[in-house]
DNA sequence: ACATTCTTTTCACTCAGTGAAAAAGGTTCT
DNA sequence: AGAACCTTTTTCACTGAGTGAAAAGAATGT
């Protein structure tokens, strides 16, 4: 009676994707589990995750606490540093980020975009208390907020199009979801060389937001967020594109020489 | 006559194995790397890295840029993000961080203890220039530097034996590399509940550091450093204590309940 | 003491992974 | 342009590494 499969029994790949799926099993929702979660989250067989995640633990890309459980090792922590968007972007960016933070005293962030969305590559909140509203590494909508809307801004027409193109989720009354008004928009980001929303995604929350160029091409953007709906965060405009600004110039510099102080 | 292999041909490991050395090839001196570079490095056939490469971009552990070197892709640095030293640590501490540094000014880092040595977690820098002295990640020495020895002085018994049993390396005059005068040293930061270093580890770096107890263990080191051997470093040592205090109550607030606010 | 769930070990089978070699592109010489 | 030397990609016959069901061993709950 009770045949019910718990999962879609991933159709047996590679030694190697297996070894991902296992560690891909992992998740902020779940970052640790034993070793038969792991197996049914994977859809693999306990034998085969037994096996294969000793591997993982001996190379430290998984490690077990004292009850045995499991999450994620050391090492996946050290070479997540390699990856290029932390590696350079967020420690180039840094220093940035902080001056922009001491002069506005506010969450200062900093995004990419990757795919047909933006991700948070870095968060600095002064609150100790403040829920962790946007985690570094969570995928944002480039339509409905500042730092994506300041980043689609000036990725070139092609991309805009493909964006505008597709479903625009509407996360709260005044997010935007026509082509037409997205358009309008982007235009006046561009116009102004900055993104304001109010409320486009979150509700009770305001930010701006600066794109980073360099060599003519959008890198990143850098927003200043506020959740308490302060509606003078207007003030913070020059200090944030300066900073933007600042980092574009700085990107280039490193780009031209790698070695460079 | 030249019969020179160019690496211990790593001795047939399993797949898995095989495939984490293709991602252990990169570091952080060599962070992207060619197909055959990469085979070199991992010591296996570029055929075999060749179809285990093109697994891992898959997967988005590796990616390829336009001239179709290889670096760690997206994937590595989302999982990093998972690890209990930067999901939990640095997201708790950050504000702590910010917030120190707002007062202080001066380059404030957060360390743990993982092995026998201290890693650096986060590091925050105002100066744009200055060149990358620490970097996150970076192993350091648990003698030779303050948020070593914040760490190791809180530390059990048993362990700060194994420490001081080993040997001590010297980095500059100032280092000390006797059990005898370590052991001062820990009990004079046992009492004084923060650690002083003055050149022991980069010639011309002064820092401070305080340990980061929990259920009376100690979780991690909050430092203040400056690199122009600044002499009153010590007027910040309350804000230090009261941020690693206050990071303490709250690890240990989550530790109870984790969904806390 | 029994039931249940999780971890670890074993083992015979076979198919996934292997790597040498050749083909196909690229770059840098003279 | 051609030669010498890279690197990347494809092919293919061989075989041992990886498999997973099943049973044994721990641990915990009722």
């Amino acid at each position: 009676m009770s045949e019910a499969r718990e999962f879609p029994k991933s159709t047996a790949k590679s030694v190697t994707a297996r070894a991902l799926a296992v560690l891909g099993a992992l998740s902020a929702q779940e970052p640790s589990m034993t070793l038969s979660q792991l197996a049914r989250v994977a859809g693999l067989p306990v034998a085969t995750v037994y096996r294969l995640a000793g591997e993982l633990e001996e190379g430290r890309f998984l490690q077990r606490d004292a009850s045995g459980r499991y999450s994620l090792g050391v090492r996946m922590w050290e070479m997540g540093l390699l990856t290029p968007v932390h590696g350079h972007m967020r420690e180039v960016a840094m220093p940035f980020l902080l001056n922009l933070q001491y002069e506005c005293r506010e969450t200062v962030q900093l995004a990419v975009c990757d795919g047909v969305d933006a991700v948070y590559i870095e968060k600095l909140t002064l609150d100790t208390k403040t829920p962790v509203q946007s985690r570094i590494g969570a995928r944002i909508p480039l339509h409905a907020t500042a730092v994506g809307q300041a980043i689609l801004a000036l990725s070139d027409p092609g991309f805009i199009d493909v964006i505008t193109g597709m479903p625009l989720p509407r996360f709260t009354d005044s997010t935007v979801t026509t082509p037409r008004a997205l358009n309008k928009m982007l235009d006046q980001v561009r116009e102004q060389g900055f993104a304001h929303s109010t409320e486009e995604y979150v509700p009770g929350s305001t930010a701006i937001a600066a794109p980073v160029m360099v060599n003519g091409k959008v890198e990143a953007a850098i927003g200043i967020v506020n959740y308490e709906l302060r509606d003078d965060l207007e003030v913070f405009v020059p200090q944030l594109i300066e900073a933007a600004a600042g980092l574009g110039r700085r990107l280039k510099e490193l780009a031209a020489d790698p070695q460079a102080d």
